[in-house]
DNA sequence: CATTCCTATTAGAAATACTAATCCGAAACA
DNA sequence: TGTTTCGGATTAGTATTTCTAATAGGAATG
């Protein structure tokens, strides 16, 4: 397995040399003196203990060695050349990989995905959808939109847009027997919950003290463990949601659920956009960004 | 035509932990400590402007981009350690290229070369007979059989022989009307020389001046670019040559040329065996330096 | 809970690569 | 015939790269 090679940036040296038959303008394409080629191919040839060039005075030749090496290892600096490239260009067209939270790749980015196909059709999008933060220091990943504080050590954090939290419900509960006029409403009604381990996340009981309604019991209800479940559960009109305004703008819109009373929560939680370091220039990562941003320019997914 | 490569170290350390999916295997192939690997690969992430390994805690895992880029960077290197080994045995198998003096090669070489044909056959030997003495570190020749003073500066010199020089001439001359009995009845005969543009090189001059003889005009006689010839005119009978004895122990082995009289003289040049400076081990040219010694050594070459 | 395994990091040492200046010899020039 | 030019070799010193030793740290292992 262990390769036996001569110092490669000899070999590089020797390469350009005899291509050019000349040292002088192997050192113009290397970029460096001639005497740093004279140095590396003597170099070479005291090591292999044998000469690759005959020398003239204005002229090279190739010894018979030198002819059999030179073809082989300009080969073996292209293949290089084109691994390099193709891997460049693999990273600049290859899939984008974005990781998103479970709910908002099913609630938001999704629906609005062949949007972006439509604006930048070169880029595809793999769309791994987490329920954890991601490491992307440990995993391959282009960038990331999170729900959260914004605390993402180490890496670049853009704020996508703040978000409110409000209860939905589907139309056909208003126009039952108890439709929701005021919160005080909601003790005729399932509560749905989403299963957030995370205490910070708004919930049921954060909302319910806000807006000062009493009475109602927390533990009933439904429970979800995503808030995609529990949306799609108001949308059966199987009880009354609490969730992000950019999770249900497209359900608002189209009329699947409503909004039966206005207070609205402010979360401190937000939507994030993060990418590595270092990475937030590279076309693909900028095009996705971009058009995040301008998705919610349009106002249909931000507050 | 110019490149654009990043460092071959560092490509060099990432195939290999690519290969081993470990740092600390790399190390140990590359003879280096894990720290130069890291480095190496740290620093050819940077360059590259993206990350090729995912790095677990007790495992390394290759993005998207360092999967594509080892096995081209694999088989580069393969290519080029295949190439080394390939050019390392062409010049330890392939044509021995000798060069000899013209003369020597006709009388001397050439007709023992089966011999050494015959002792070493894998070894394919290239006679390259020249007039003049090659530059070793011009001419792409293995090595030399030169006549001389054995002054070779850069050049690795073994005499071979000490050269007496006295005169031949055909048995058909010993039965004609003037045999050869002493020198005094070269004057019946033709002098075939040498026509060599050294002066050190003994010449009729010298031996008859040595040999006390009178009266014999020197402008006389036959004239030969070389010594070959001149002994091929002496076997027709055309005259009395001086000569070698390496050049003609095997014409009065076998007949073809007698020695009159005695008196030779001893000349300063020498038969040397030259080859560059540290390629007196390589194995054809040990084996023919010492082929040529073993020759010698038989008693029918040298004095 | 200690140990092991593996990578990262740091600072400094060692090895390599390079440059500037100059030499040298033949070829081209005049 | 110089004389210039061209291209490689050489030398000595400098810069850059590469490597090491030591150490930290984190998860898996026993």
């Amino acid at each position: 397995m262990g390769r036996r090679l001569p110092p490669l940036n000899a070999l590089r040296a020797f390469e350009a040399a005899a291509r050019h038959l000349s040292f002088t303008k192997a050192a113009g394409e290397l970029n460096v003196t001639q005497a740093a080629i004279s140095h590396q191919v003597k170099g070479l040839e005291d090591i292999l203990g044998i000469s690759l060039f005959r020398r003239f005075n204005r002229r090279l030749m190739l010894t018979d060695a030198g002819q059999i090496y030179q073809p082989a290892l300009g080969e073996a600096f292209d293949l290089m050349e084109a691994a390099t490239r193709r891997m460049r260009l693999e990273e600049q067209t290859g899939p984008l990989k974005v990781t998103v939270a479970n709910s908002f790749a099913a609630k938001w980015l999704l629906p609005r995905l062949p949007a972006f196909r439509d604006r930048e059709p070169d880029i595809d999008v793999m769309v791994a959808a987490a329920d954890s933060v991601v490491d992307f220091t440990r995993d391959d990943f282009d960038m990331g939109i999170r729900f959260g504080l914004g605390r993402y050590p180490g890496l670049r954090v853009d704020l996508l847009f703040d978000d409110e939290v409000f209860p939905v419900c589907s139309p056909k509960l208003m126009e039952g027997p108890h439709p929701l006029l005021t919160p005080a409403d909601l003790k005729y009604h399932t509560l749905l919950h989403d299963d957030v381990g995370a205490s910070e996340f708004p919930h049921w009981g954060n909302w319910l003290e806000k807006s000062g309604v009493r009475g109602i019991r927390l533990g009933r209800g439904q429970r979800y463990s995503h808030s995609s479940l529990v949306i799609q559960a108001a949308i059966d009109a199987q009880g009354v949601a609490l969730t992000r305004s950019s999770l249900v703008d497209l359900d608002l819109e189209a009329g699947r659920l409503v909004r039966p009373f206005g207070p609205a929560m402010r979360s401190n939680y937000a939507c994030y956009v993060v990418s590595p370091h270092g990475t937030a220039d590279k076309p693909k990562i900028k095009a996705f960004r971009d058009w995040l941003f301008d998705e919610v320019g349009k106002g249909s997914g931000a507050k």
